[in-house]
DNA sequence: GCTTTTGAGTGAACGCGTTCACTGAACGTG
DNA sequence: CACGTTCAGTGAACGCGTTCACTCAAAAGC
């Protein structure tokens, strides 16, 4: 072992070779069959190891799905926050929700699953959720203080709060697509978002949501 | 078997009998232990009957806990919308979620799960959900006319909208309870739900929520 | 009263996620 | 090079939810 770099050694390369064996075979097991109907053994099979490997690289089955997808997850979240196009803070805030829309989209056989374990995730996933949720409600934040330069939105406005139900609405609408209730979730997202901002915008450019 | 009285019979009343004997045990194992803890060998063994009984009345475990809680839900929601003290919107608004929130705090150990299966349920159980839902949906859509009638709100907002917006709200304020995000989610809805009425009331009476 | 049908209840067996005592090759040390 | 140590990987075993061929007493038909 010299002291420039760290040799991988052959035992950590084999290691890391084998997780990424076993996470590359799990996407492809999780989106095609779901998370309930994939099995286990049959993942591991596939990737040419032992039931036991899989869970000695992973704390159990649902740990397997967030490796699994949270990366993917991980480059919308910061593709979505980095677009810098210009428009109205609701059409920003559009524009926000359709790429996370359309990563679930992208998915249908896992969303329900998906979004589940966004909501309801133990830790440690549930920290990487709530640090990926602050950094959007920043991005959000960020939106609303910019359209307030403008003097689209009232100085005294709460920012943070609108950031909150921004994801109330998001999450909401995600819900009922995934439920079957609603078959557009922009668009709910839209006339939600709309209908809030009728009373933050100034005193003299009052326009009601309908 | 006369023609006035379908007479029960030893069989239907033995059946209907071990059922209730089963949702008794059920409900006093998943308060006890929680939805994943709670064992159905151990639930029927402590209900006197064989693991194959349980799963001849109810289609498996999620349906049990189905069965053996939406009678407390569904009596909460109906004494919520029973509700008619008088107040302003807002503080009407606030004793509805307050009521559904004092359900779910009542049963700590249980209400991550009971919050995640309302949200992600299944048919049959979907379609009551979605009853129950839209009953109260229906109240607050209510709830603000009458507040329209008082001059509260103005003439031209979407009432079904703030429906939405309201249901938006409560379910986001429960999830972050659940998850810890937040001590207090009644304290949540009542911001949100004032930020939110900012712009629905009349022209000549704004507030603003800071 | 005797026979047939029905359906509540059974429990061994299955498939699954998960555990853990064990193996052996890679590694550090003299 | 020989030795003990480490640790990725194994697979039999476990506990669980769930299934289903079977049992037998109650109901229906004769």
């Amino acid at each position: 072992m010299n002291a420039f770099t760290q040799k991988p050694g052959r035992r950590d390369a084999q290691r890391d070779a084998t997780r990424a064996r076993i996470l590359e075979t799990a996407r492809d097991h999780f989106e095609r069959h779901g998370f309930e109907a994939a099995n286990v053994r049959a993942i591991a099979a596939d990737a040419g190891v032992a039931a036991g490997t899989v869970l000695l690289h992973f704390a159990d089955k649902r740990d397997l799905l967030h490796a699994a997808l949270f990366d993917d997850l991980a480059a919308t979240a910061a593709e979505a926050v980095r677009d810098d196009e210009p428009g109205t803070l609701e059409q920003r805030i559009h524009r926000l929700g359709a790429a996370f829309f359309a990563y679930y989209a992208r998915r249908p056989t896992l969303s329900k699953t998906l979004l589940r374990e966004a909501l309801f995730a133990d830790p440690p996933w549930q920290a990487r959720f709530t640090e990926q949720v602050a950094a959007v409600h920043g991005r959000v934040v960020a939106l609303f203080n910019a359209a307030r330069a403008q003097g689209e939105v009232a100085d005294d406005a709460d920012a943070a709060l609108f950031g909150v139900a921004f994801f109330s609405f998001y999450y909401f609408a995600l819900i009922a697509w995934v439920q079957g209730a609603h078959p557009s979730p922009v668009a709910l997202l839209d006339r939600l978002v709309a209908q809030h901002l009728c009373g933050l915008r100034p005193a003299a450019n009052v326009r009601r949501a309908r």
